[in-house]
DNA sequence: CTTGACCCTAGACTTAACTCCAGGGATAGG
DNA sequence: CCTATCCCTGGAGTTAAGTCTAGGGTCAAG
């Protein structure tokens, strides 16, 4: 596959494959003989964790400690990949929990919403937030 | 409270809390003779829910459209409000199915990291993702 | 062997989200 | 009153993450 086909398929432009080709995050497995960049259905997977990855607040530098993130006996002491994972661990479970919070206030606020025939106050998702802090 | 309190208590340069007022995200209570800004403590709850918000990728745009999501059956129509939410909250599921499946393939690796005696192969997080897909 | 769709590089430009700077006013302590 | 420490505005500069442009090669179909 070349790169107006991979980019398509994920939905970004070429030029942004590039770019990510620049920052080291996304390899392209060989070139053509005219030099055109070539990609395994690895990239097309490794593009699409990119892309979600960055959706969730990650920077590409983030994300490519994520992918890079390998158990590899032969070559890296397995204590350092388990200390980093465990790092990323603990940002992704903050972020679960924050999200989990802003989840069940917007879902407050549209279950006080038009749920029954007393007059719901002004509610914010701050005063939410607030509700689900207990 | 002046926003060189409100910044340092949020771990955030004062530009930044500016920056957030120019942007419409963050508007003093009120200002002294003198012209200074002056923060309540609601200030303070919403900048840090805007940088938490922040933290799990949404733009600032968004968390204003966050922020001002309001049930006020005096002056909004229930059903946009409610719409608006509920678009929200689809984002932040899809959000939240993401980041679980990053979670469980970390906690897949740093498990099979160092866990037996076997040769572990090496195993990146595509890989542990893969696993979940099922 | 040319035409059109695709690709290449290098480098300039854009956008969001800050961050800094210049020049100057406000306020509290001594 | 003077000085230090805070704050003000307007505007320029920075960084991350693209996006675009110029000028030119590649390749399959006709």
């Amino acid at each position: 596959m070349q790169i107006g086909e991979l980019a398509s398929k994920c939905g970004v432009r070429i030029d942004t494959v590039r770019y990510y080709e620049k920052q080291k995050l996304l390899i392209p497995s060989g070139r053509t003989e005219g030099g055109y960049r070539i990609y395994s259905g690895v990239a097309l997977r490794e593009l699409r964790f990119i892309l979600r990855a960055k959706s969730l607040g990650f920077t590409l530098k983030e994300i490519q400690e994520l992918l890079t993130l390998k158990i590899d006996r032969e070559n890296q002491p397995c204590s350092s990949v388990k200390e980093l994972a465990e790092t990323k661990i603990k940002d992704i479970e903050e972020k679960l929990a924050e999200l989990g919070r802003i989840h069940q206030a917007l879902t407050g606020i549209t279950e006080a919403c038009c749920g029954g025939e007393e007059p719901a106050t002004a509610c914010s998702i701050l005063d939410a937030l607030d509700k689900e802090d207990s």
